[in-house]
DNA sequence: GAAATGACGCGTT
DNA sequence: GAACGCGCCATTT
């Protein structure tokens, strides 16, 4: 590939993931919107997965239920548990808790900063 | 070049 | 609320 060849669209999506502040959550397909790439919300979990970059939030990623996207089972979610957990995330069921209104643990930044 | 795969999303049942 | 099916995108076989 060339020299020049920058992966804008790639470049795009890890900064939307690492912009994602601490404590807070986001979804695959809300990433990639951010990026602005709507509808490669399959492209940004590909890059997770293969990008090995320990500096990256992957852990804040989920799908747009509010769940884990490993199986509950797979050490990958217990990795991800831990780490939220870690934030002061709170899950439940290998789901996160969402910003309903009710009880203001986490006061709003959550699913949505720029919302 | 077609078929299969995967850390997804949304509407229906 | 859970299970199922279909659509969408990029990479790999």
């Amino acid at each position: 590939m060339d020299a020049l060849s920058a992966d804008l669209p790639a470049a795009r999506i890890l900064a939307a993931i690492r912009d994602v502040p601490r404590g807070a959550v986001a979804g695959y397909g809300q990433i990639a919107r951010r990026a602005g790439l709507p509808g490669r919300a399959r492209m940004v979990a590909r890059l997770l997965a293969g990008n090995g970059d320990d500096t990256l939030p992957w852990h804040r990623i989920l799908r747009s239920d509010g769940r884990i996207a490993f199986p509950p089972d797979s050490p990958g979610f217990r990795e991800q548990v831990r780490r939220l957990r870690a934030e002061g995330v709170v899950v439940e069921k290998g789901r996160v808790r969402m910003p309903r209104g009710d009880a203001g643990d986490l006061d709003a930044a959550l699913w949505g900063p720029d919302a």
